[in-house]
DNA sequence: CCATATATTTAGCAGTAGCTACAAATTCTG
DNA sequence: CAGAATTTGTAGCTACTGCTAAATATATGG
């Protein structure tokens, strides 16, 4: 029941500064002292203290992130069709993966995808945020199959993991430099498998 | 004009190690001394001696995958039509990034995706390599499309940027845990994209 | 003011990073 | 065998890694 010290820094404005980095240069490419510098705190233990060590520092960006810059992924699932909601997310995935605003590319994919054995948890945790977004999509077109959006013959678990290959493309192709309106090309390209109703 | 202590190793197997190495580990997940080991070298001046630094070592692991592991995709460039050429680096791809003999993925997508200051050479080379293949693949369709095996109103720049995402998704995939047949499966629903021909 | 609670600062831990100077070892040439 | 050439082994460099003990500073509650 008492007080103490008061914070000399914003918490969430300084995870957002942890999040750049840990964007830019992932998980392994960033030091302690690249996360102090860039939050506005001037020593360690006050980073440890206030976020626990990197591995869990690194989580709380990642969190972070889905609450802000990777925010359009759950707005494409709250959209009304399953249609709909492949084409907010790959969309959303090209402009947030080149916002000028942010890195290149997503957290998710660069932050960790091979790393030396003392980083495998933080590579685990990335694995399964992407193993958990493909099946929420899984889940979102078998919906759709069942509501008949998707034709009774289509396979929604493929077409799940195709558009969840796309969006992982379209995070290395930016990580790479491609232009936002390449990848909104290849979004509309990639849409073009969507299955058509059996009209016959 | 003389002989000199000969070396105590094969240096392309060495390197074959080294690329294992990388491969799993990434670029700066990897430690001069995981290499030594890993190649059977026991001091760390022979390693310089045979291969130079670090970043000079990671170029020749790298052409040593193109010889190696990625053969397949030159192979792909030898078929005799385009789609040939895309069907085979596809599902080229989704058996040597689930090859049980070598680490997941390709290093090329996963050496150095995001990295600190100290390795943006080594990301920039395979930025460079990745672009390369993506040049490549788009030279291949333009011709395709002037020798008539895609229709003259198909775009061969966004096909291969197309391609190009498939191809590194499917590295992330297999990064990832994917399964060899979902990726042949992903593959298969990638080419379902190929330009019919407009059999008027 | 005092006790308590929290945060910051200083200093430094053990370990590893990539790399290298230097001497010893092993070879070929003459 | 002498000498040149090359590799290996030993030792160690500076810098940095993630992290922490202990002391100090600043707040609240009684």
């Amino acid at each position: 029941m008492a007080g103490g010290r008061p914070r000399s820094f914003d918490s969430d404005a300084a995870l957002d500064r942890a999040l750049e980095v840990f964007w830019r240069q992932g998980y392994e490419g960033t030091g302690i002292s690249d996360l102090t510098k860039a939050m506005g705190i001037n020593n360690a233990p006050s980073l440890y203290n206030a976020f626990g060590n990197k591995e869990q520092l690194f989580r709380k960006v990642l969190d972070r992130y889905a609450d802000g810059p990777a925010r359009y992924i759950r707005e494409a699932f709250d959209q009304p069709t399953a249609r709909a909601a492949v084409e907010t997310l790959l969309h959303g995935a090209a402009d947030a993966t080149t916002d000028p605003d942010h890195p290149r590319g997503c957290i998710t994919v660069q932050g960790a995808l091979a790393c030396s054995p003392g980083a495998e948890a933080a590579r685990d945790e990335l694995t399964a945020r992407r193993a958990a977004g493909e099946t929420a999509l899984r889940e979102r077109l078998r919906r759709a199959r069942s509501d008949g959006e998707l034709p009774a013959g289509t396979d929604p678990d493929g077409l799940a993991r195709y558009f969840t290959t796309i969006y992982q493309g379209i995070a290395v192709q930016a990580a790479g430099g491609a232009s936002r309106e390449h990848l909104h090309q290849i979004v509309d390209t990639a849409m073009t498998v969507w299955p058509r109703p059996a009209d016959a």
